[in-house]
DNA sequence: CTCCCTTCTTATCCTTTGTTAATGTTCCCG
DNA sequence: CGGGAACATTAACAAAGGATAAGAAGGGAG
């Protein structure tokens, strides 16, 4: 990977702040812009029309990407929100900006992809392993491992949809393993 | 994409035939072949030590893409084992040629980013969706949707693994759903 | 600082799943 | 075609999870 290239993308992105509670993308959304978490919480979640409630899908905290992935991926309209959990800090890549930019520097569309891509997409396999191969509880184990801090950070409604679990098994599955270990 | 593109990559695959219980990537390989599956059935599974079984991953039937996604995504061995669990036929595109040939023609790399990565990126990541807003028997009837054929080819014990419940759970499903449609 | 709303915990009840095991069936391979 | 191993089904029990509700605790807004 070029210097020279990471430096042109870094010079296209533009840092925004929004606030707790401010929505990044709406649902519905079609753009392909590419978010970098420099500080804060972003959530995405799905609007359950049938239970009337939000399921969050997923948690971003600082130095994670954030895309619109159905846009991305499937050239569809969003199915989720993204929304501030805390106020954050972002740099945003244009995608039209950064497309336009592909004819004089290929690399950029490269580097988009294999950084983006890659990550985007070892998440979203491990993930499917946690769920194939470990129980509740110890997905829940590996996700506090990996996101030490985000357990203080995101109610356990959240951590629990996240996990694929209802908040009050994870309340449960808490209060076991506390008991467990004393 | 262009045609001719399209062609070169054709052009440079090697057909194969393996026949049922034969290994095509070995648990622990770093192979970063592509296989693409014109007839029969690969299954990717992972060996458990402590139960002492075999948990299939994943199945893909014809047209499908069969990738050691453990070297191609994150360079690391595979986990998982990819064995015929019927008489395959398999198309090939060897990986260092491909890179070899990425000099003279540069879309290559690029469609076998796209078709490939983005394909099992979709795939993965529908799959996580599944599992955090279905439960275990809306994921079967999605399951058996998206793959009519596969109930007939492979055993309950793979689709189980597959769903991420164990077999027992999946034969009571079953047999939920008949009693309740009469 | 106080009030209120959201969230967390805990309890109850019911459903589902995991585990183990027994039985019956199917599928292979010789 | 026959014998054996793997698989599917069912049962019984224990463990866990989902739904609902009530009370406690916590945080945010004014």
């Amino acid at each position: 990977m070029k210097l020279t290239t990471i430096l042109t993308l870094l010079r296209k992105a533009t840092a925004l702040k929004i606030k707790k509670g401010d929505i990044l993308i709406p649902a519905g959304s079609t753009s392909k812009d590419v978010y970098f978490v420099r500080r804060g919480l972003i959530r995405s979640y799905y609007y359950d029309e049938d239970k009337l409630e939000e399921i969050t899908f997923q948690l971003h905290p600082e130095f994670n990407v954030v895309i619109n992935i159905h846009s991305v991926l499937f050239e569809e309209a969003s199915l989720f929100s993204y929304q501030a959990y805390e106020d954050t800090k972002l740099y945003k890549i244009d995608h039209s900006r950064l497309i336009g930019m592909t004819s004089k520097n290929p690399d950029l569309l490269d580097l988009n992809r294999r950084f983006i891509g890659r990550r985007a997409m070892r998440q979203a396999f491990q993930r499917v392993e946690s769920f194939v191969f470990l129980s509740p509880e110890e997905r829940y184990l590996r996700y506090v491992k990996e996101y030490p801090n985000i357990v203080n950070r995101a109610p356990d409604k959240f951590i629990a949809h996240v996990l694929g679990i209802t908040p009050v098994s994870l309340s449960r599955i808490r209060s076991r393993l506390a008991t467990r270990k004393n």
